[in-house]
DNA sequence: TGAATAAAAGACCCTTATATCCTTTATTCA
DNA sequence: TGAATAAAGGATATAAGGGTCTTTTATTCA
């Protein structure tokens, strides 16, 4: 009588694990003194090895910025800052997260909605819609100023 | 320089057949003529021994009925019928899937609130007392009423 | 009673996400 | 130059979700 459930979520762990690095980055990296990914898989308390693959994937998709070598690391340059978390978002778990139906089907629209669409809908575009307009930056200045967990 | 995307999504598909599963029942069972499970993998395009499988959990679990033999099958007793959204998605993907936080930190509250906290949560929670107070039923009656896709 | 039917149950396999390890490349500085 | 450092990259391992198959149990009806 065991009743198996399938953990569901709404961004991958990879995807949480990315937005959690990239607001380390912007909220404690400094010209002098980078963020490596063994300081952030320390801090954030992630798999280190993961990590950097996860950091890989952005810098190859240039939302961060690194250096190799002795005082190496990863930052943020001045337009990766500006970057908005719905980039990280769809880099990490693909466009069409918050396109797709919430049951799976083909098509999702007003014209061919599914039994749930219009109690889902709004939620998942608004919340899109809010991640499409807020920047790495402006997560960052909320860490700083406190009373946030990372 | 493969950019692996996984997969992420909000209700696991288990979720998503089980809910539709219910629905088509809801919306063809009679009681002359129970809904097999047979039936329904070939209407709604899902493979037959999964939906089995699902159909067990959520008839193990009292949300739906169903009895065996010639003529036997899958039907809603009118407790069934008045089954909120919500249940069923908390037995196959488990509770706290509308309790969790968007960043996986082990606490979400106002008190403790993630960088995106604030702006994931009224969505979150807007969707789930939308389900808390939708049954089963009410789904059934939209899909009558056609113009829904199951 | 027994053949046919359909759900219940359990064992098993495949794919994907998650995680780890090892090697290579670039950079610093003594 | 060369030793040390840290990211990049590739290969591999583990776990979970998704999917298939076979056997068992309950029911109908000829
Ligand atoms: S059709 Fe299902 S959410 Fe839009
Ligand atoms: S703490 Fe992250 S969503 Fe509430």
């Amino acid at each position: 009588m065991s009743t198996t459930q399938s953990e569901s979520h709404v961004l991958s762990k990879s995807c949480q694990y990315a937005l959690r690095a990239v607001v380390y980055i912007a909220a404690n990296a400094t010209p002098s003194h980078l963020t490596g990914a063994q300081e952030m898989a320390d801090s954030l308390e992630i798999p280190k090895h993961f990590l950097s693959k996860i950091l890989q994937q952005l810098t190859r998709n240039q939302l961060v910025s690194s250096t190799k070598g002795p005082n190496g690391g990863f930052y943020l340059s001045e337009e990766n800052e500006r970057t908005t978390i719905d980039r990280i978002v769809e880099i990490m778990d693909g466009p069409g997260l918050f396109k797709a139906c919430v049951l799976g089907m083909p098509e999702c629209s007003a014209v061919h909605p599914c039994p749930l669409h219009f109690q889902a809908v709004d939620y998942r575009d608004g919340l899109y819609h809010k991640l499409k307009r807020l920047t790495i930056q402006e997560l960052a200045d909320v860490v700083h100023k406190g009373h946030v967990q990372l």
